[in-house]
DNA sequence: GCTTGAACCTCTAGCAACTAGAACATTTAC
DNA sequence: GTAAATGTTCTAGTTGCTAGAGGTTCAAGC
């Protein structure tokens, strides 16, 4: 049986986020020592790794909630599962186009400033007038 | 002189936000009509406008501080806007090459799952497993 | 001048997904 | 037996807003 800091160690996941967790349903609640503590078991292991994992990939807490009832269930269609992943996907993609015109804006700013002090600073001047970017950035989450 | 609805509606940003923005230090305070409500002035506008721009190029909050900051006075050396700039340029491309290859490993979970249920799904199956990643994928907050 | 309805006011709480700290208890190794 | 490491709960903070309650002011029409 693992302490919450072995299980910490072996997932990589903070102390404090294992009991967020559990706080919020997402683990379940474990035994405990008759002094109180928790102790897991390879189930916990394998559920909190499974969680991670999904984290990494930047699904939504909620998702891995549903994901997670997925895989409990092994005779159920497969298919939200993977309408979850796809919207993932999408959310991804949208991110990266935002991204990328940032990175456009941003490079082009810095490129044009060519030093001296701020009162004619590029990049502080289109900041200044937004007519002056090229693309369509709205990329505030991004 | 405009209610903060105008402002809001002039520069693209919710009235909450722009009350917040003032509680935050970010916006002075603004005049007040002698019921109480508040009056702004085209400094103002300019002022919101470059800090909603900024936000859509994704600075922080604290560097939109620090270039206003810097746009008051013009006499300062451009440097420090400039390696503002750059950091957040950095910061995107960090974002955006994490959320390249998430999209890798989702596009290959999502191809690689054939339908059927939930026991024998590949995005399932990744998610459980994470030696069946290919890429260096650990974004979260990407 | 009066009414009405839209827009304003303050204050508090909530979102996601943790993270940090205080103050105390338990476990483990020597 | 003791001391250090790790555990416990609870509260509050992070970022950048957003939403709601409950009340006030403003501007336009009559």
């Amino acid at each position: 049986m693992l302490t919450i800091g072995s299980l910490g160690k072996k997932t990589g996941t903070k102390v404090q986020t294992i009991r967020y967790y559990e706080q919020i349903g997402l683990m379940p609640e474990p035994g405990r020592t008759d002094g109180g503590q928790r102790r897991y078991g390879d189930t916990e292991v394998d559920r909190l790794s499974f969680i991670r994992h999904a984290r990494q990939l930047g699904f939504p807490l909620e998702a891995i909630r549903e994901l997670l009832d997925l895989s409990d269930n092994p005779d159920r269609s497969c298919n939200e599962a993977d309408s979850i992943a796809r919207r993932q996907l999408k959310q991804v993609e949208l991110r990266m186009d935002r991204l990328k015109a940032l990175r456009t804006e941003l490079k082009r700013m810095i490129q044009e400033c060519s030093g001296g002090n701020t009162a004619d600073c590029k990049v502080l001047e289109v900041l200044r007038d937004h007519s002056e970017c090229l693309t369509d950035h709205d990329g505030i989450g991004a």
